[in-house]
RNA sequence: CGGGCUGUAGCGCAGGGGCUAGCGCGCUUGGUUCGGGACCAAGAAGUCGGCGGUUCAAAUCCGCCCAGCCCGACCA
């Protein structure tokens, strides 16, 4: 490609908004453009790359038996209804009518499509196990797009479905993601680690994610520096102190102004894990009608413990949940400030298991300026026994007993065990090896292809620009030409090109700062410098990026060095990969 | 959805009731320069986010709306 023929410039200055380096950067060297509220353009040196770590996506797909298909954006909300995830999703799933008024959705996820192709095409044992996957577009209506392409509302997406007769042929399928996500994420360049995950909207039961570690990253992920275990917040689970003892009467105390548990604690000089919490959420709900409705959830919790939500929403089988308002919270007898289930209406209680495990535990008396001390579940309150607290800095490792640390990361993948979440609620079903019907047992596996780059952008980013790897990068050599009334560069670039080499080559009339800059910023990862200086020598300079020194060339050997370079360059990513198993 | 900020040339920004709306970069033409964002000269390019109001007069004041960004709620 010759840039004075490139379609997209350069700009000097970054757009205003532009927050992070690695955005920053392909916005200005013209991989990306803007065009609402988390909706871009690739351009012609963006749309390169995301084809190139398409195509490294599709290799290993197919290597573990992916068939490619390609399913439309638009769905029949009739399929959504099927699943119920026409009801549950909020906002989120945009929902249309069509010209006739049919219920119309924009798919931000396929599960359904995948299902309702799959109970068309697999009648029977002898079609299974099978896996389709496609890579395209999704569109989820984000409330709050942001950090460029890292949170954004349309999206390209490599998402596979796995189909099985049995349990045993989903671990197979699973197992084979785990390691084929890692290959790809491996040969893109990006340093991931995978996390056990919660499977929010999608059901089923074991979820892992694939985690860049980044500060600009918005999960919170828990890791054993010693043990090595790994997971979302959301699902981390840690060892609790358990204080047990012999109940005691329950009494009720004048606790003045202690609306806090710090309040609490210090006024009646006891430690805040002899406090119980109530945390009172709205939790919304579908009915057998396919109506939504809100119901109040009580949360009980240890003081010295806070509530993750998402575990909290999966005890409690909610769909989704918002703090309750006041008078909600009142409306069930409860006094805010004040408050636990003890004598009141609440009939959705999930008790964490550091409160079912401790004893004489000092709780809202539902009563201004009063609390009950020594309170026991079951004795004093029911409800359901779940771990809803979330893991922090510092917390004890369930596994080997290290102090766990914590880190921000951005999802680039994901994979589910769905089980038959799908396939029974769609019929998708077939005939066993006895004649009998049987559900399809699904698996989901998703990576999204634009956060991908934005993170490789984000990791790689120099000072002066993009660097990404050999083999992502839009072109693998960037040829500057700086002599004019020469034909060598010209020669050169056409050599290149016959032999197979991606050449991105400046041929406009600029000065030679605005070349380098321009090169800088793009960040292709081999620099060819045709120069007066190496020409009177019939040589020109190389310069690897990442490297210090550049060097002269004959002109008669650039080709064969560059394409030992690009080998060499593609093999020390494929050599330094760490693919982990399951 | 709540809070904050911003919408003026392709990009970054200044201007803040009155006369022809400006600056830097970029762009066009001509000339010089030619290994790290060169210089000179001449140009092109604007519904001042939209609608309505106040006024003799609105980019500027007022109201409503829209869009984008940031924080939070939210989120695969």
């Amino acid at each position: 490609m010759k840039m004075s023929q490139l379609f997209s410039k350069t700009l000097r200055e970054a757009p205003a908004g532009a927050e992070s380096k690695g955005y920053e950067f392909l916005l200005r060297a013209g991989f990306i453009r803007q065009l609402g509220a988390g909706i871009f353009s690739s351009l012609p040196l963006g749309l390169r790359t995301v084809r190139k770590i398409e195509n490294i996506i599709r290799a290993e797909i197919d290597a573990i038996g992916g068939q490619e298909i390609q399913m439309p954006l638009v769905n029949p909300a009739d399929i959504w209804k099927e699943t119920g995830r026409f009801y549950s999703i909020d906002k989120e799933l945009s929902r249309f009518e069509d010209r006739t008024g049919r219920d119309m959705v924009l798919a931000m996820t396929h599960e359904e499509a995948a299902t309702d192709i799959a109970r068309g095409e697999i009648d029977s044992y002898k079609k299974l196990p099978s896996l389709i996957y496609q890579i395209q577009t999704k569109w989820r209506d984000d409330p709050r797009p942001r950090a460029g392409l890292i949170r954004v509302r349309e999206f390209t997406m490599k998402d596979s479905y796995s189909f099985d007769k049995d349990w045993e042929g989903l671990e197979k399928q699973y197992k084979a993601h785990y390691e084929a996500y890692f290959k790809i994420f491996g040969k893109c360049g990006l340093p991931v680690i995978a996390v056990g995950s919660d499977s929010g909207m999608m059901g089923g039961k074991v979820a892992h994610e694939y985690m860049y570690l980044s500060p600009i990253g918005e999960d919170s992920i828990v890791i054993c520096p010693d043990c090595g275990l790994t997971a979302n917040r959301q699902v981390a689970t840690f060892k609790k102190e358990i204080f047990s003892e012999d109940p005691l009467e329950m009494e009720e105390v004048h606790t003045p102004g202690t609306k806090t548990i710090d309040d609490l604690a210090t006024f009646l000089d006891i430690p805040k894990s002899k406090t119980a919490k109530g945390v009172f959420m709205m939790g919304s709900y579908t009915n057998d009608e396919g109506e939504e409705y809100e119901e109040l959830i009580c949360a009980v919790i240890r003081g010295d413990l806070d509530v993750e939500e998402a575990k909290l929403q999966n005890a409690a089988k909610a769909n989704g949940l918002r703090p309750a308002h006041e008078d909600e919270i009142r409306a069930q007898g409860i006094v805010p400030g004040f408050g636990s289930p003890i004598g009141t209406a609440v009939k959705n209680i999930i008790v964490d298991d550091s409160v079912s495990s401790s004893n004489n535990l000092v709780a809202g008396a539902n009563k201004e300026e009063y609390h009950f001390i020594n309170t026991n579940f079951e004795r004093d309150f029911n409800g359901t026994v779940a771990d809803i607290a979330s893991a922090a800095e510092g917390y004890i490792c369930p596994d080997c007993g290290t102090p766990l640390t914590m880190s921000k990361g951005v999802e680039v993948g994901n994979i589910f065990q769905l089980g038959t979440r799908y396939s029974e609620a769609m019929g998708c079903s077939f005939q066993t090896e006895q004649g009998k019907r049987a559900p399809v047992i699904m698996g989901s596996y998703g990576i999204g292809v634009g956060r991908l780059l934005a993170c490789l952008a984000e990791e790689t980013s120099t000072e002066t620009g993009l660097q990404l790897p050999i083999t992502v990068a839009p072109y693998q050599v960037h040829l500057v030409g700086l002599v004019k009334n020469s034909t060598v560069p010209e020669e050169i670039y056409e050599e290149l090109q016959r032999r197979g080499v991606e050449v991105l080559f400046d041929d406009r009339k600029a000065s030679p700062g605005v070349k380098f800059n321009d090169a800088d910023l793009i960040g292709i990862p081999n620099r060819i410098t045709i120069g007066n200086r190496g020409l009177k020598e019939n040589s020109v300079e190389l310069r690897v990026l990442g490297e210090e020194e550049s060097s002269m060339v004959p002109i008669t050997e650039i080709a064969d060095r560059i394409q030992q370079i690009i080998s060499s360059q593609i093999s020390a990513i494929y050599d330094t990969m760490v693919v982990k198993s399951l």
